[in-house]
DNA sequence: CCCATTAAAGACATGGGCGTCTTTAATCAT
DNA sequence: ATGATTAAAGACGCCCATGTCTTTAATGGG
């Protein structure tokens, strides 16, 4: 797995209170997790930490749910990577080698550089609002299939 | 993680054993463990899979140890990722969609395909031999580094 | 032939990602 | 106010990658 499970239940679940939010409307957990089709109570906890780093707010109570705020569609892929995969995510040696690093590079470094750069650039530069503005009819749909 | 430890433990190995085939000798188990600095018995797993895979060949008993064969230097690294990561680690959608592929993509593959399609490339091109030929001086210790 | 040595094979333990359930706290409709 | 509804928080279990240990089988030295 280049990317964990929760990074696409986390994006996912962005992408479809986005969404929703154009109808101007609150998104509860049980709506997201049943049109996603995603398990219910792992992506409750993903939600905690989207909303606690400020991606998505939320409120309790009736009528409650999660909606967008002002970060949300600026918030870019390597911010939602951070918070599912980790702080280092993007500095692992692809050999797992503690020590490697640019000035201390293992023999496959440069190698993988120019791909791993590349997905990088990709997920720095693309924010949910990006995504959602390619707003194809069956979008819901793209992520909800299983 | 990219790449699983045990890739990076399997790389290594068939590095450690194609470097001291230059002095026409096996290598014990011990031995790369011991220099490569990593868990013996998980090692021992994973270099079985490579034997088994046809990339290195062993044999038990005195004297007996892994050493390289007509395969092991044209060996590439999907062959190994193969191994190690699964068949199907070049096809995982990265938002884990069992439905995406190229003719039903998700949101965001066409975004992702050129890095991923770069590592893929560097992977499927690059071979033992050819990370052997970059001979340095240092280069035991840059995989032994922990 | 016998034994030390070595990889192969299989049993078992651990940790973290993933998933489920219950309890608590907040919010709103009534 | 009260109760239904909703997210937050925390306890718990499962599975698989990772890691350890023991037993078995093969090989070569003496």
């Amino acid at each position: 797995m280049i990317l964990s499970k929760s990074f696409g239940y986390a994006l996912r679940g962005i992408l479809y209170v986005s969404l929703m939010q154009e109808e101007k409307r609150k998104v509860s957990l049980d709506e997201i997790a049943g049109q996603l089709k995603v398990p219910r109570y792992f992506l409750a906890k993903i939600m905690k930490e989207v909303v606690k780093a400020g991606v998505l707010s939320a409120t309790r109570g009736q009528q409650g749910g999660f909606f967008i705020n002002s970060n949300t569609l600026n918030t870019s892929l390597t911010t939602i990577i951070r918070l599912t995969d980790g702080e280092e995510y993007f500095n692992i040696c692809m050999l797992s080698l503690q020590k490697c690093n640019p000035s201390n590079p293992c023999p496959l470094h440069s190698k993988f550089e120019p791909g791993r750069q590349e997905l990088f650039e990709v997920c720095h530069n693309t924010t949910i609002g990006m995504v959602i503005k390619n707003n194809k009819p069956e979008f819901i749909k793209s992520i909800s299939f299983h």
